[in-house]
DNA sequence: GCTACCTGTCTACCTTATAAGACATTTCAC
DNA sequence: GTGAAATGTCTTATAAGGTAGACAGGTAGC
């Protein structure tokens, strides 16, 4: 990794301004603030700011005109790619874009106390633990750790993991996988993580934790997945139910055809993660059709 | 405020220690080497590592016993609020807990493009923006920035806003809010959400964006949501429908009811009754500054 | 042209991080 | 008890990051 590696402040700097540019918060082509106003808004000096403006530079990501400022790159805005969350495996496949997978350790491990608790391991007893990276046309995006019971792991090869869905592997070895219970947090990349996803330390992360029961409430998987939210996010659409006084969102359960692609990419500066504004009379329609 | 973030080097090894007890590879109450063997395992002073090891203490990652050696602690883990993701509104109450809200920012403006293009406002047309940090027990644990077109906002008061939840003022003024989108992602905090969250700048955030529109598919409400994840998480549970070769997961309607905070981690003992698939908390992830 | 504001560049100075030790104190195995 | 090894607490010195300000030169609005 080239790094560079800016010290502290500069390189905080350069992150949040970084991020406000890919996730559209600052509109592409529309001008930064003066490196005054900003050095003045995060309480650094201009020393600093303008080493972290010189590292966007090089990025591509601003333009510093002088005498006139700093402007954010026409085509720095960048979308995700969208997971809806009823339909979670198989969105990939929809996208209709290459993905693939890097096995990055396989082993038999005595799993931590809270992965034991969650599979209702014993004592002792041990877990299959893989790393794997998934890329998307070549870049990495997800960075996804599993724990399966020692007893359900042999049911499958090194070589299948590779190359197939865990859950995938999972059924095809008899395993009935029927329930699952998830949380979703974010944190900061770690240094491994930051470089299997080709990321700084300290960049921000989606972090998804999974664990899978089948029907006998027997945990068979545990997944740590964390994720790049500017290449990668949830989304859900949900319609509001219950009487008045009661009520509350309930997921829309859609049907698993491929969300249309969107066409146009310009402007729609997606607020932090948004992933397509989408159209606002689609709820119109939908609504008719249902 | 009080995090003092440490320099380039001891953050380093405060964030690979850190990442190593987290998953496990360090299991908890087991020792540490040596400050001087860490110090020479990664090529710097002692009182690098030091710095790193106070950060984990203060984190409560770790317990320094002069004399014995540093240890792995056993566990504390903070548990955040978990908000199901099907019942967003009313989760907090379910809680038991104090939330308050504190608004910070009230007014009419010119919405930005991609705001305007999620809301269906037309060009020049005014929303009203509203900034609220919400609160539990009096710490904040959210940030919110509401946009509503001008012409539904002005329905209700600015002391509404302060005290009662949006939705629930829109719903009083007859508007009938029945579909909604959204999508979650992760960001780093800036100076103003990092201060309104009393976290450090920097410190990731989950991130929540929800356009919400009426039955004829006008929007009326965009809202940005920014979330300590230290403190909020969002957590759904699910099942596996479909026949084969079309499987997916589908969300698992609740009940409304509260969910009584699993305290058990143990291995959960004969759970030959399926019915309850209860949520396995799981520790996995951790604040990580502030 | 005048002016205000911007980036580019430089200098001098202060603060902090890191290094490399010395030394005290506690704990625990023996 | 003794001694090895651990953390706690200093010191001194160097390196690096960050601050403050001045100044040159470009750009655009008036």
């Amino acid at each position: 990794m080239v790094d560079a590696v800016e010290p502290l402040k500069a390189r905080r700097i350069y992150l949040l301004l970084r991020e406000r540019i890919l996730n559209g918060a600052l509109e592409p082509g529309s001008r930064l603030p003066g490196e005054l106003s900003i050095a003045a808004e995060y309480g650094v000096s201009r020393v600093t700011v303008r080493r972290a403006l010189d590292t966007l530079a090089i990025d591509g990501l601003i333009d510093r005109r002088p005498g006139s400022g700093t402007f954010v790159q026409e085509n720095s805005s960048v979308q995700p790619i969208v997971a809806d969350l009823s339909n979670v495996l198989s969105h990939l496949v929809e996208m209709g874009r290459r993905t693939s997978v890097r096995l990055l350790s396989f082993a038999y491990v005595n799993p931590s106390e809270s992965v034991a608790a969650a599979l209702g391991l014993g004592p002792g007893e041990r877990a299959q633990r893989s790393i794997r990276v998934r890329l998307i046309d070549g870049a990495p995006f997800s960075y996804l750790v599993t724990h399966v019971p020692e007893r359900i792991g042999v049911t499958y090869s090194e070589a299948d993991l590779a190359s197939m869905p865990l859950l995938g592997l999972l059924e095809r070895s008899g395993i009935v996988v029927e329930e699952a219970s998830q949380s979703i947090g974010a944190t900061l990349a770690g240094p491994d993580v930051a470089e299997a996803l080709a990321l700084e330390i300290g960049s921000p992360l989606l972090s998804l934790t999974r664990v899978v029961w089948d029907p006998s409430g027997q945990g068979v998987e545990h997944l740590h997945a964390l994720y790049r939210p500017d290449r990668y996010s949830f989304h859900m659409d949900l319609v509001r139910t219950g009487a008045v006084g009661a009520r509350r969102w309930n997921p829309v359960a859609k049907p698993s055809t491929a969300r249309p692609e969107p066409k146009k990419r310009k402007a729609e500066g997606p607020k932090s993660l948004k992933p397509k504004p989408r159209p606002v009379r689609v709820s119109n329609q939908r609504r008719t059709s249902t």
